[in-house]
RNA sequence: GCCGAGGUGGCGGAAUUGGUAGACGCGUAGGUCUCAAAAACCUAUGAAGGCAACUUCGUGAGGGUUCGAUUCCCUCUCUCGGCACCA
């Protein structure tokens, strides 16, 4: 028969508009717990340059999964929105002057077209977008809540400066020093900002990992960056005016090793004990901290290699053996790890020993080594070392294990004599959310002639984000520019009432998008409590792996906050998470414009068809993998589908061949399983394994080879993967018109699994002899059990008698239906 | 330095979680069709040896457990992510 291309386009572009005029999968939010299933795509920034092979890859992961659970009966919900604030409409905004609202806009429209384009069967009636004021009205209203609470408040101190972005940071978008987004050197400022308590939920949010269904390492990830770490709290005494300065760590079996105390620069201050100094050390230690504060971020990393610090002429007592140490200012003792004060034990601390050497100060062994030469380096003081040993020097503990009863032993007589007490610390610290920028959320606050702040009233909500605003960058927030901004806070509050002219970081719009897709409509609250309660939490929650301690983290806290607030009823949003990977460009790097190494799907998608570029990317490889793009092997997915259409416009028959018919069946129980686990590559293979033991049979017979309600449980689970071409053939083989309603293959009754009609009725069985494959057995299925009657066969095989001349048999083993394994000497 | 993931043909990747390594796709070679090419289809394709049936080797390296190891254990090595003066 002669083979013809079919006309991707034109079949797509016809079911588009039939699925758009039917509103096919919309409004699905009904308030039916039944089977329900949120899934849930992490939803994306529409940039200028439209969507990209990496969205495409998420998208369609997760649209092949929401359909196939559609036709098992499931009642899915596939939102979709648009995380619509952000710093590239922005700026942007500077170069060209065209407003965020517009570039953003369009930039939404474009990225709607080329995702219908695609085929994803998204729910657009809830579509949102985090820059529509009845979306930000929601997001000050969450924050209203928090002001509330007193769990966002105000603080001044030192905070990442982007000089940039001309903004503050987040400690999680600090990243090596440098700005997540634009690596310029974060500085440090002293500035006034709104915080979110989200130490308050530390503990919970620590806890909360440990039952959740997401991959080990992004826990593991989150676990640290909440960095709980338990610890002992030593009091040390300042010898001049008896004054403590508490020190805090996980070592204090080396306690008697102190041979000098560290203390940070501004703790230094913070505890003004400047008053107690010398005249003589006075003007060094005045010029050091001087010199610290004005340290820039570069010039701290490379302090690294070399550290520095001042000594303050101050003693400080060991409480253990009342020795008296010298008490120094470095900054390599941060202020916010621990107390901000160190002990020094040179001898097994490697930054210790380093800062040792180069101030000359002792160092004192008090743990000993099995290891000979580590012991007598550390003896002679051309090493630290922070290994397990036995301790020395140490009093009454001499002699004990350093990890095992000697540090508990030294820890409980530290407590028993009152000189410390156990404490633990967290890296985590609150949420800096003001930014000094324009596209954002507005921060509802307003402030009285005094300075003083308060909530904007809840029936001014939404607060709306001014238009009349100078975008460039001065260094302070552009909101500051407009006159209607201040005009409205006057008339509203009176006058000399300034309003806050920072925006939130948008991450905050990001944290709780979830709630809002649920009901995204509703102007009386952000959601039902309904709704909130039929469809949370998440059941599948796919996103990138570049999100994992900031946005994941954030969302889990806010939806704690609002359980707690009597909003929600759960305590993790999303239960069940999954990562995606990277798709690099053919060169195997990072897809990016300067490289050239950027595919565009639109150009797949109008060389080869959407549901081409859809299998094929998830035919690259497993889903969380990196996986390079190559060309041509996107015509092979092509190649596959034609061959499917070319097979499908074949003669039916009314019984289809056997083996064709087992192979259908176990395509059928391959593709479901694997659609449950998004294994979505080796479905894909199993398909393709169908399709050409069918070609292949076609090809030898005159005649039709499968019955037509086998071609359609083919077409069925195809579905998912290629929705357009299977819609097609099911149209054409049905011959369903539109004056019968719809009844395309997408509401169709996902297909049940035989298992007898998937069973093979020969089973080849492997011999191996001294572990190596000597024969196959082709051994009926009824005999599979006999293990007698397989080890006999096995062993009067010609091919393994061979090999078994001239030896005895010493074991033999049988694993029913897949080897026989014969050890022979 | 620490934490995490990983290393399988020329390439992307499979392998029922201890049971025939290399499914599926790409590429390559030869062929069919064609005046020719493209497209499409067929056959072969881990390496080495052999005319051949066949044999040996082979999942980063080395060792171990086992009848049997890509899979489990130990040591090492390389690559990629992340964190890092965290006391």
């Amino acid at each position: 028969m002669k083979k013809i291309h079919y006309d991707h386009a034109e079949i797509e572009q016809r079911w588009q508009k039939t699925w758009e005029d039917l509103d096919l999968f919309q409004n699905q939010v009904i308030a039916n717990p039944q089977n329900k299933q949120y899934l849930l795509f992490a939803f994306a920034y529409p940039s200028g340059s439209g969507l990209h092979v990496g969205h495409v890859e998420s998208k369609t992961a997760l649209d092949m999964l929401v359909r196939f659970s559609r036709m098992q009966g499931k009642n899915v919900y596939f939102p979709v929105g648009w995380d619509a604030f952000g710093l590239p409409a922005e700026n942007y905004a500077i170069q060209t002057g065209v407003h965020p609202a517009e570039t953003t806009k369009t930039a939404i429209n474009t990225f709607r077209k080329q995702i219908k384009r695609l085929g994803i069967s998204y729910d657009w009636a809830n579509e949102i977008a985090t820059s529509h004021p009845e979306y930000y009205r929601w997001t000050q209203w969450l924050f209203l809540q928090l002001y509330h609470k007193s769990l966002a408040y105000q603080d001044s101190g030192a905070v990442n400066w982007c000089p940039s972005c001309q903004t503050v940071l987040a400690n999680e978008q600090v990243v090596e020093g440098q700005c997540e987004r634009c690596d310029s050197l974060v500085e440090q400022k002293n500035l006034k900002q709104w915080y979110f308590k989200i130490t308050d939920y530390r503990d919970e949010l620590l806890n909360g990992l440990e039952n959740l269904d997401w991959p080990e390492a992004t826990k593991q990830h989150q676990r640290h960056w909440i960095g709980k770490a338990k610890g002992l709290s030593i009091d040390f005494k300042l010898k001049e005016n008896n004054q403590t300065l508490t020190v805090w760590t996980k070592f204090w079996e080396t306690v008697y090793g102190v041979t000098f105390v560290v203390i940070a620069p501004e703790k230094f201050e913070e505890l003004e004990l400047g008053k107690l100094i010398d005249s003589d050390k006075k003007k060094a230690v005045e010029e050091y901290l001087d010199q610290a504060k004005h340290k820039t971020e570069e010039e701290r990393r490379i302090g690294e290699k070399d550290k520095s610090g001042v000594d303050t002429g101050l003693t400080v007592i060991n409480p253990v053996n009342g020795q008296g140490v010298p008490l120094l200012i470095a900054d390599y003792v941060l202020m916010d790890v621990g107390t901000a004060i160190v002990m020094g034990v040179p001898a097994h601390d490697e930054r210790d020993f380093e800062f040792a050497k180069k101030y000359n100060l002792n160092i004192t062994q008090v743990i000993s080594y099995e290891d000979k030469e580590f012991d007598s380096q550390v003896k002679n003081q051309e090493r630290s070392f922070a290994g397990r040993g036995v301790l020395i020097n140490s009093g009454r503990f001499d002699g004990q294990d350093s990890w095992g009863e000697g540090k508990q032993n030294v820890a409980d007589w530290l407590i028993e004599q009152g000189l410390a007490r156990w404490e633990t610390t967290y890296k985590l610290r609150d949420w800096l959310i003001s930014r000094q920028r324009y596209w954002g959320t507005p921060i509802p606050i307003v402030y009285d002639p005094e300075g003083q702040p308060h909530p904007v009233k809840e029936e001014h909500l939404p607060w709306i984000l001014p238009t009349d605003v100078d975008f460039n960058p001065k260094g302070e927030s552009p909101l500051k520019s407009s006159r209607e901004f201040i005009e409205r806070t006057e008339r509203l509050y009176g006058k000399g009432w300034r309003p806050e002219f920072d925006t939130m970081d948008t991450f905050v719009d990001s944290s709780w998008y979830f709630l809002r897709y649920l009901d995204a409509r509703n102007s009386q609250e952000f959601a039902s409590k309904d709704k909130l309660k039929t469809w949370l939490p998440v059941d599948l929650y796919l996103i990138g792996p570049e999100h994992i301690v900031l946005h994941l983290l954030y969302a889990r806290f806010f939806t704690k906050f609002l359980r707690d607030e009597g909003y929600l009823e759960i305590d993790e949003p999303f239960n069940k998470m999954r990562h995606q990977g990277m798709i690099l460009g053919p060169d195997g790097k990072k897809m990016s414009k300067s490289k050239g190494n950027v595919i565009n799907p639109d150009e797949i998608i109008q060389k080869f068809g959407a549901d081409a570029l859809r299998i094929y990317e998830m035919f690259m490889g497993p889903l969380e993998a990196d996986k390079p793009w190559d060309d041509r092997a996107v015509a092979g997915v092509a190649r596959f589908l034609n061959r499917i259409y070319n097979l499908a416009q074949e003669e039916t028959t009314n019984k289809t061949e056997p083996t064709l018919e087992r192979k259908l069946h176990q395509t059928l129980k391959k593709v479901t399983e694997d659609l449950l686990v998004l294994k979505l590559n080796t479905a894909i293979a199993m398909l393709m394994e169908c399709v050409n033991q069918w070609e292949k049979l076609s090809r030898e017979s005159n005649i039709g080879v499968l019955t037509k309600e086998d071609l359609l449980i083919f077409i069925k689970i195809l579905a998912p993967f290629a929705p357009f071409l299977s819609e097609e053939l099911y149209a054409q083989i049905t011959g369903t018109t539109e004056s019968t309603g719809y009844q395309g293959v997408h509401v169709q009754v996902w297909p049940e699994f035989d298992a007898k009609l998937a069973q093979e009725e020969q089973v080849m069985i492997a011999v191996q002899v001294n572990g190596k494959v000597r024969a196959q057995l082709a051994v009926e299925r009824q005999q599979v059990g006999d293990q007698v009657k397989i080890l006999d066969l096995a062993k009067t095989n010609p091919e393994v008698e061979k090999w078994l001349a001239d030896k005895i048999i010493i074991k033999e083993i049988y694993v029913p239906g897949r080897i026989v394994s014969l050890v022979a000497d």
